[in-house]
DNA sequence: ACTCGGCCTGTTAACGGTAACATGTTATCC
DNA sequence: GGATAACATGTTACCGTTAACAGGCCGAGT
């Protein structure tokens, strides 16, 4: 910067201000010192830049797995509605564990984020505090957790997984199986699975089997294996409801390796609205919950919050039921 | 920082050195450091340290899409296999647009990363020159090209689907169809339809049909609605060669809707190796192209980078074909 | 007792920008 | 013409950490 300075003829401080139109250098100084620093192949230094403001332009995000297509949707939308805004993007993945947040969370912000984009509204108690001691904009996304840490963009999953289960039960499917991963590691998976269990009985459906298909992330291969283990015992099932779409899909396959007839002989839901689910022939009953939405509305709030502005403490999006033709 | 060292007794340097693993420390100084700055809640600024000591741990990535399977594979490759390093990933999509590559490494470098990892070996001059003159270490992914910027962890996307066509053609298929996306901005993408389209040739078959499946980056339902447009003409082809596994699922998808025997009357090809491929039914013949394995090969090629040693200039990966049942 | 080397800790100055304030220069007004 | 405002630029100090160098202390060797 001192060597553009040197070479337009003016002091660093000028080219400083030009390079950031400030409106207070003449047009005729900014568009030299523009040209000037070009012309020395001169790159801006936004650590030093972050380091003196105290403001790293950074916005912390992270998910469980960028290898989902939901959630690389939701980052998707997020990046695009954030591009204009000089706000760059430190991506982390949890690979669904609460712990590896933590650990996550505490590298991040060693870069100073400005605001902090969670998954979900399940933190460690250490997170928990380790944030609020940092006091910056929290964004918890894709839940509507009942003491967010700040703003919250979601949609309930308990919800849209009920509203699934009354879907199923007014077309007369009565004993249903739930597929999703082992206990403990996807919250959101474990929160659909409750609320499968409990709209079965409340809709006074045939308690619901759960079965395991193997550690999140849950993929096709998960699904599509745990139909194959379950071999004849399927045909205690009328329905299988599925944490996911790729699950269903996944099980769906191998039905017709079984030749199961679906949804003649079974029915099979998703959830989340892939390309697969609606791709697919037959197309998969499922839910759209707006996964690209979230990113864009994640975007509007922190927007809204860096301008000083107040936003709205929960935005929900729309949790759709999409029919298809496997139930 | 200021703050830790006076509750401790001892200087910021101090401090510092005990907190960064400098051997010089007494154990008994550094394990007091680390509980006092735990107990203050002190949380490491590694702006200031990147400042400092211009190094700013970042490596620099972009890929075309993240919403991608392969590229999410490499991605995830990748960054569990830095996780140990004290590196962190700063993540770019190009949209499969090379001015938006360069606009997005022109904002990543003034971030001063240590390395820069691209995807494809086709950038604009001024994107090539700008990495010129920074002189960084350069890796080019998923592909081999003839003029590299640096190191490059890839395969030939050209020999690769050349074996594909080879293995049609050996099945006793002569008319084919590429499907993919419209001229211009997929590169990879492009290379497999001239490969193809050149490979036809050499073998004798057909001259190959450009079916144009809409903009980068195509998807299942791009594959679908071009079988769907194709309609009756779809006859005059006996073998569809997708660019992706998402296009060719889309495909297949379609050709159940309308009662094509697949691969009794057409045969369907996919490339990457994709869930989809593996696990629909019938599974679609494929290219593995080692999507993970590319991730962390980078990540091996940073660590010696970064140690002072020196890496490989090409590593190619295998692109192994994995005939399926749509062939 | 003195020197020397190894170990541990402290001091100083700098990394590249920019906020806050100071200053100079040119129109504008009565 | 002189005061005043509006605009354009310059000066100074500092953001939090660490490289480089400078000690101080202690035990071993002579």
């Amino acid at each position: 910067m001192r060597d553009v300075a040197q070479a337009v003829g003016v002091s660093p401080m000028t080219v400083s201000r030009a390079l950031r139109d400030d409106k207070t250098v003449s047009e005729r100084t900014r568009s030299r010192v523009r040209a000037v620093a070009a012309e020395l192949g001169y790159v801006y230094d936004t650590t030093a830049q972050a380091f003196r403001t105290q403001k790293s332009g950074f916005v912390a995000v992270t998910l469980p797995s960028v290898n989902n297509a939901n959630f690389a949707d939701t980052f998707r939308g997020l990046s695009e509605a954030m591009a204009g805004s000089g706000m760059q993007i430190l991506l982390g993945a949890t690979n669904y564990r609460l712990e590896k947040e933590e650990e996550l969370i505490r590298q991040l912000l060693t870069r100073n984020p400005e605001a902090l984009v969670l998954t979900g509204g399940n933190h460690t108690d250490a997170t928990r505090s380790l944030i609020r001691a940092r006091g910056l904009p929290v964004i918890e996304m894709w839940d509507l957790p009942p003491d967010p840490l700040g703003h919250v963009v979601g949609f309930s999953n308990a919800d849209a997984m009920a509203a699934l289960v009354a879907h199923l039960a007014a077309s007369g499917r009565r004993r249903l199986a739930f597929v999703g991963a082992s206990e403990g590691a996807d919250l959101r998976g474990a929160e659909r699975r409750a609320s499968v269990v409990a709209t079965a009985r409340k809709l006074g459906l045939d308690e619901v089997a759960v079965i395991d298909a193997g550690p999140a992330p849950v993929s096709m291969r998960h699904g599509a294996a745990a139909v194959e283990r379950l071999g004849a015992r399927l045909s205690a099932f009328d329905a299988l409801v599925c944490v996911s779409d790729t699950v269903a899909f996944g099980a769906l396959s191998e039905c017709r390796r079984m030749r199961i007839d679906v949804p003649g002989q079974l029915a099979i839901t998703g959830f989340g609205h892939f390309d697969v689910a609606a791709v697919s022939d037959p197309r998969i009953t499922t839910v759209d919950v707006s996964a690209r939405l979230i990113g864009t509305e994640v975007a509007r709030v922190l927007e809204t919050v860096f301008a000083g502005a107040s936003a709205p403490l929960e935005i929900e999006v729309a949790a759709r039921l999409v029919p298809g033709e496997t139930s």
